[in-house]
DNA sequence: GAGCCCATGTAATCAGTTACATGATTAC
DNA sequence: GTAATCATGTAACTGATTACATGGGCTC
């Protein structure tokens, strides 16, 4: 869970192979990272410069001669040393949130519809994500033969097709379960 | 996800069905919710305040000849209809946080053991929330024939199950993808 | 009498969201 | 000309966590 800054280490890290500006390591995250960890703009820039005066990282602004000002940051000594003592320490439990289940879990007195249409929601979004994973781990294995530095980067992929494959699953479950209930109902209502 | 305070809406949900105090939603929400929803007494008291001077609930302290002190909470009118409101506008989108794949995806140069042993501890704590679910399941499955009032629940419990499942499946996959790795890695190495 | 469960709360802090503000460049 | 993308930030707010504080009752 929070309270301990996981922001500045996932800015580290992407630093501790590249040189990058803010709005780069946004694009960065965007595809590989906010699928399992949300980041803003909101956050970035001002943990970028607290990372800077505790000395993490170092700015150095690009020459503005085309295309608006950039802010390029790399990391110094002091910061991979942050952020080796953060990658030694075991990892934090999981933490999500679904309203999804909170609002069928107190729809029950509600409307079949609504929440029909709720998982429905819910499975179109998800079968867009599956595909997407499905698509980045294809083209992953086309260049993992053997040795390689993508292996984790690829068992991020794996986890989440595997989670929005049981999400998509559930959502069919749901719908079948509930359309059955409801038309076991209606027939002894009637 | 946040900013729009769903705790308030966990709580007048609780109340929507039964009377209750503060510590006694807190047990609720461990058995049923918190899987997919974690709440802390750290906001249920205040919440609760700030339900009772919005007169969305009501407090009556019990009489306190035996056992600490209770307030006990009941849902309004006013509480009820901004539970419906609430109800009936579709549910925002998921929202999760897994520290594992951040260190798996930046640990990449880090010690291999460091990462199994990760994966092993994900794996040992998932394997407890499946096998939790599953008895869950199969305790409601025995109540549960045609027409009653647990089916929205029973989905809670079945998309538990399959996330859980997600989670397990992954770590036995990840496990065999790294020692088959790492073997291979040495046989060259060598 | 030590430790755990019941029971209620406050205070400090921070992580994170949202909205606002600005301005250049590129593509239709 | 207008919409999208590039690019960087600030300010206000609040949801949520953590730690602290208090006290009674029960059980070993």
């Amino acid at each position: 869970m929070p309270k301990e800054n996981t922001t500045r280490y996932i800015l580290l890290g992407l630093l501790s192979h590249e040189v990058l500006s803010g709005y780069e390591m946004k694009k960065r995250m965007d595809i590989a990272i906010s699928h399992f960890w949300p980041v803003g703009f909101g956050q970035i820039y001002p943990t970028l410069a607290l990372l800077e005066t505790e000395g993490c990282v170092e700015k150095s602004v690009s020459d503005t001669s085309q295309g608006p000002e950039k802010h390029l940051y790399s990391i110094t000594p002091k910061g991979r040393e942050s952020l080796s003592r953060w990658l030694a320490q075991p990892a934090d439990s999981e933490y999500a949130k679904y309203e999804i289940l909170l609002k069928l879990f107190f729809a029950a007195q509600g409307n079949v519809d609504d929440n029909v249409a709720r998982i429905d929601a819910f499975l179109v979004r998800h079968e867009e994500n599956l595909h997407m994973m499905q698509s980045f781990r294809a083209e992953l294995e086309r260049m993992l033969d053997g040795e390689n530095d993508h292996l984790y980067f690829y068992l991020t992929v794996l986890f989440g097709e595997k989670v929005y494959e049981a999400y998509t699953n559930w959502a069919l479950e749901a719908k079948t379960l509930l359309s059955a209930h409801f038309a076991k109902e209606k027939e002894l209502g009637k």
